[in-house]
RNA sequence: GGGCGAUUAGCUCAGUUGGUUAGAGCGCCACGCUUACAACGUGGAUGUCGGGGGUUCGAGUCCCUCAUCGCCCA
């Protein structure tokens, strides 16, 4: 606590002296652990947890700081806060960073490492980054319990993941199936949807003709399919041609003539073009495809070039009449459309022709194989035009996908997967918004999330990766030559093994709770919960190799799996595994889990799930879940059917979804656009508090921030706005002292010279608000500091209502309804609509009413007592609303304040608490609130804004005192005559004359206002032409106005069908800006 | 192609169930360093509320439509 006298506080906000000093104190008194065994009602939050991939961006930044708030005003409620911290290890994203700087670096591939040693560096990475991200939170202010750190991939999530896998796998909810998957050939991996991006590159339209086998006389003895990726059709196992062409056509016709009937003139032109080549083509071809149509039915089969197989032509919706030849060649194995054919026509088959690198494998003629989709391609054309089978080749943009992590064309790839059934689990999830179990917030996400979920589609869980929870499961591994064969394995024999290998783990001493054994038609499959079950298969994988001596009592051969020399049934084991091995070797599956499934879990995972803890008991369900509208079905959607699945209750009654952090051009901010700004450039520049404030008030219910950057030139501090071409230079030059500096982009792509120049952080103007509100509450605090030096309340221990004056009533009422305001906002999330009430009452209320006329009170003897009782009072309790939002600076307050004033309260004055951070959260006074007292102080404002208004405009400069008088009823009177000290030190103004019959003096400026008129006497700074034109002026906006209201009144309609107070409204106005005209009208008149 | 959202002052955004002269911050203009604060004070200017149509006595607000932009899904 600040031992300088609270005169020799700087006069500008010293944010990271504050920043540091304060943390600490927390930290120290452990206001931010949470008691499982606590009294107070629970509040709890799970951290969405930032992926250990990089450092925070200004998206965590914004979500952080919501649940921040939060989770401070909970804490001050009263509530036992658990705000549950934590880092993501995202698989794929991780893995693809750290393999690329390997490569890089060291210019080695994850093979050159091995899983083991692969791993090992990204733990190195996830301990820098996590020490890094932890590290940034703590920066922002945020008060996590950071004894309860966890992180996706550590122990204890690694329990609930299994336990989780092994649930559904018992449950029949784990299966094996075969789809087309986003092939990564880099990465050897397949990647979702969501991290795949697409682009619009240059490429061609190939034609080919296939020979039709036998054809009939009449009959086309070729047909020709078009493709744009000919390496293909090494894949082909079929030709489609639509089954009714004729009314494909009709319906095309008919969709287009709707189009032309509603379509402007300008289009229409065009539309009807396109009608007319309709017409015509469907003249041409529909002979043509009618004849291809009924072959299909036929069952002929065409001739597949360059590889000697037939493939029957069949009848498919897939293929359109209107384009091409009609006919479209089918790859089910390698291309989405196409597979879904497949599932329309199972008997045509699917070949791969894919090995994981992107190679042809063996299922192509023996010329192709081993050669890359590229060479293949020239292969592939090459052959067709030599076979004369080559019609032609068109120039075509096509649209590719990539993918986003290796930045490599993805290819569309069959492939075994693991899949979660979803029908059952999707509609738990559905169910528990429909019935409002959970509750989603802005509601309009509700769409997203149900829509999403409403398709129920299966969820690939499997990641060909290093980097994860690997899946719990042991094949028994047959390697069958073929597909072929392993279908002919009898199904006894797997249920023999099966039996046994139950036998041999129920021998070891383990249970159905520890295993579970299934098998298709390929494998037989263990699923383990038990880690120890590893081990049992690890030895039975010692006994295949060496046989029964291998694993012999007493003859320990592996330390690490010695269970069969220990267990008790070791013959009945040992008959059982020399049946099992029969069948093969066990094999851990080498994939791992996809990370949602571990986020999936996250809400009670964290809280020790499945150990039945105290925390999980107090803190399950938590209260609230805060996140960004991304990743609403990956995320939100799964905890919610895995709370429900795990826990038989949703993880969170609530959500708040939150905007998108955009930048200037209305882009998402990443790294790779070069657009990010980082928390700890602004933090370091506007301070911590400022950068919570900005983003609070930022965060309204419709829209996404946009947040135009600009660098910061570390030599001049100029601001240079970013734009999409400096963002990705490595230098940029300040457009005002000319001098270079290194930018964010020069980390990663200058040379070494220009990450050697000093770095321009990249920041936003935007924060100057909260900067700049920040040193206005330091400022107003210094002042009420500078003035508390003698602050008593023994002497008056109670306040009374004769002791307060109007200005003290208007204050703690506008206080008592901002404190209802804000904690109903930030209650039901409207953190913007908190943060702009806060504004302005601090600013426009307390800081340039209630101080400035407080600074006359002070010097008045009688009048300082209380008006100190109320500053410190008001005071107070600013900083206890505030200090979810700006935590350092009330907190350096706090304690300042709590040196000069310790009680503090209008009545029954208590002793502040150690930490405005525990201190309790405002109550609404109810009889604090007084619509009258604050009508009554409105127009005491508008007199002084009249008064300084007229100084102004006749540019009379600030110190030369003015006198003026006010024409008004007896009511205002009483109001506005004890303000009259007022008046003298906020406007240098002195009131001559007040009541009904106040004559303004000869050479005066006069406003009119409801009810009265202001005359300020401007005998010495007189200016007829200047008064004239501004009286001629608000007479013309007032003839405007009364123009306006009666020609409302003039509206028969308006007065017979609006509500009678609408219209009453109407009339009172109407006579009141008559009133104000009229006044003006002779004050003009007296100008002359 | 489907869904959601946005379009209001030069910029970034508010605008409650329709109610009558549309607000804030920044920026701009004028005047001011008055011992809390120039990161400030006082005053001021600034909008055919994206275009078009409709409902209504009355539309920034409700409906239709078009345009542009963004996101999600296919």
């Amino acid at each position: 606590m600040s031992d300088s006298p609270p005169t020799e506080l700087p006069s500008h906000y010293d944010h990271q002296a504050a920043q540091e000093k304060w943390y600490t104190f927390w930290e120290q008194q452990g206001f931010f652990h949470a008691d499982a065994n606590s009294k107070k009602p629970p509040f709890s939050i799970v951290i969405p947890p930032p992926n250990v991939t990089g450092a925070l961006h200004l998206g965590h930044a914004l979500n952080n700081t919501l649940q921040d708030i939060l989770c401070r005003m909970k804490r001050m409620q009263g509530f036992n806060v658990l705000w549950m911290p934590g880092t993501d290890h995202a698989g794929i994203a991780t893995q693809a960073v750290v393999e690329r700087r390997l490569l890089e670096e060291e210019g080695k591939s994850r093979h050159d490492l091995g899983r083991e040693g692969l791993v090992d560096r990204i733990w190195e990475w996830k301990a820098q980054y996590e020490k890094r991200i932890l590290g940034q939170l703590k920066q922002l202010g945020c008060s996590c319990d950071w004894e309860r750190t966890r992180f996706t991939l550590d122990d204890q999530c690694a329990r609930a993941v299994r336990e989780t896998f092994f649930k559904l796998f018992a449950d029949n909810k784990i299966y094996r199936g075969k789809r087309l998957v986003n092939w990564d050939t880099y990465l050897q991996t397949a990647v979702s949807d969501d991290e795949v991006f697409h682009e619009v590159t240059k490429g061609h339209f190939w034609h080919f003709n296939y020979p039709v086998v036998d054809p009939k006389p009449g009959e086309p003895t070729h047909v020709t399919i078009a493709t744009t990726r000919p390496e293909t059709m090494l894949g082909d196992t079929a030709v489609a041609v639509h089954p009714d062409p004729a009314a494909a056509f009709d319906k095309l016709s008919t969709e287009l003539r709707e189009k032309i009937i509603a379509a402007s003139a300008k289009e229409k032109g065009e539309l009807d073009e396109e009608a007319t080549l309709l017409l015509e083509r469907r003249a041409k071809m529909l002979p043509q495809l009618e004849i291809l149509r009924g072959m299909a039915l036929r069952g002929v089969k065409l001739e597949l070039p360059l590889t000697g197989r037939t493939i029957p032509l069949i009848c498919d919706e897939w293929a359109k009449p209107e384009l091409g030849s009609g006919c479209v060649k089918i790859t089910p194995a390698h291309d989405e459309n196409d597979y879904q054919v497949w599932q329309r026509n199972l008997e045509i088959g699917a070949i791969n022709i894919l090995n994981r690198d992107g190679t042809l494998n063996d299922s192509v003629p023996e010329k192709y194989r081993g050669l890359t989709m590229k060479k293949a391609r020239a292969a592939v054309v090459e052959d067709m035009e030599t076979a004369g089978l080559l019609v032609e080749i068109e120039d075509r943009e096509i649209d590719l996908a990539h993918s986003d992590r290796s930045k490599t064309p993805i290819e569309p790839y069959l492939a075994d997967q693991w899949f979660v059934k979803m029908d059952e689990l999707a509609q738990s999830a559905m169910d528990a918004v429909t019935d409002e179990r959970v509750k989603i917030f802005p509601e309009r996400y509700t769409k997203t999330y149900l829509d999403w979920l409403s398709e129920k589609r299966d969820w690939p869980v499997g990641r060909q990766l290093w980097w994860g929870h690997r899946i719990p499961v042991w094949h028994n591994l047959v390697e069958p030559k073929s597909e072929l064969e392993a279908c002919n394995i009898p199904e006894e024999m797997f249920v023999e093994a099966r039996d046994q290998l139950r036998l041999y783990l129920v021998a070891a001493g383990f249970s159905e709770e520890d295993f579970r054994i299934e098998f298709d038609d390929v494998y037989m499959r263990l699923c383990i919960k038990n880690p120890k079950v590893d081990d049992a298969i690890n030895a039975l994988n010692k006994y295949f190799q060496g046989g029964l001596d291998a694993v012999k009592p007493g003859r320990v051969h592996d330390a690490s799996s010695p269970i069969l020399t220990f267990v008790p049934g070791f013959k009945a084991a040992s008959d059982a595994a020399k049946q099992i091995t029969r069948f093969g070797k066990f094999v851990r599956e080498e994939e791992v889990l996809d990370t949602w499934f571990s986020s999936a879990l996250w809400p009670h995972s964290t809280l020790g799930w499945p150990n039945e803890t105290p925390e999980l008991k107090t803190f399950y369900p938590t209260s609230v879940l805060i996140t960004s509208r991304d990743i609403i079905t990956l995320w939100v959607a799964r905890m919610v059917l895995a709370g429900l699945y795990n826990m038989d209750e949703v993880p969170f009654p609530e959500v708040f979804i939150h905007p998108k952090i955009l930048d200037g051009y209305g882009e998402t901010m990443s790294k790779s656009k070069g657009n990010g700004v980082d928390p700890l450039d602004v933090i370091d520049k506007f301070g911590a508090d400022s950068l919570r404030f900005g983003l609070a008030y930022l965060t309204t219910e419709t829209q996404d921030v946009r947040l135009p950057v600009e660098f910061e030139c570390p030599h001049c501090q100029a601001l240079i706005p970013q734009t999409k071409k400096n963002r990705t230079l490595p230098r940029v030059e300040c457009d005002k002292c000319g001098k270079p500096f290194g930018t964010q982009w020069a980390q990663s792509h200058g040379s070494a010279e220009d990450q050697a120049l000093p770095r321009g952080a990249a920041v936003s103007e935007r924060f100057e608000l909260g900067r700049n509100f920040c040193n206005k509450l330091w400022n107003a605090s210094r002042f009420a500091l500078m003035n508390l030096a003698d602050y008593k309340t023994s002497a008056n221990g109670n306040l009374v209502a004769d002791d307060l004056l109007l200005e003290d009533r208007w204050l703690l009422s506008r206080l008592a309804t901002v404190t209802g305001e804000v904690t109903a906002a930030l209650e039901s999330y409207h953190f913007a609509d908190a943060a702009r009430a806060l504004y302005g009452f601090a600013w426009d209320e307390f800081c340039s009413f209630y101080v400035e006329m407080s600074k006359a009170r002070f010097a008045v003897a009688e009048q300082r007592a209380t008006a100190q009782r109320v500053m410190a009072y008001a005071l107070d309790t600013l900083l206890r609303l505030l200090h979810p939002m700006v935590p350092f600076l009330t907190e350096e307050v706090w304690h300042l304040l709590g040196e000069v004033a310790p009680e503090r309260g209008l009545t029954d004055p208590q002793t502040a608490g150690e930490s405005v951070c525990v201190a309790q959260w405002p109550t609404v006074k109810e009889t604090c609130i007084d619509k009258a007292i604050e009508a009554q102080f409105a127009q005491f404002q508008t007199v002084m804004g009249a008064v300084r208004n007229i100084r102004q405009e006749k540019n009379i400069p600030p110190r030369t005192p003015i006198k003026f008088s006010v024409r008004c009823d007896e009511e205002a009177i009483a109001l506005l005559q004890p303000m009259e000290p007022y008046f003298a030190s906020m406007a240098g103004a002195t009131a001559t004359d007040w009541g009904p019959k106040v004559t303004p003096p000869e050479r005066v400026a006069s406003k009119p206002l409801e009810g009265m008129e202001v005359h300020v006497d401007i005998s010495e700074f007189f200016d007829v032409a200047a008064e004239r034109t501004r009286l001629e002026k608000e007479r013309d906006q007032l003839a405007k106005f009364v123009q306006s209201i009666e020609g409302n009144l003039g509206n028969e309609n308006f007065v017979k069908n609006a509500p009678a107070a609408v219209v009453e409204q109407q009339r009172e106005k109407l006579i009141e800006v008559q009133g104000q005209f009229q006044a003006v009208e002779s004050a003009l008149g007296k100008l002359g």
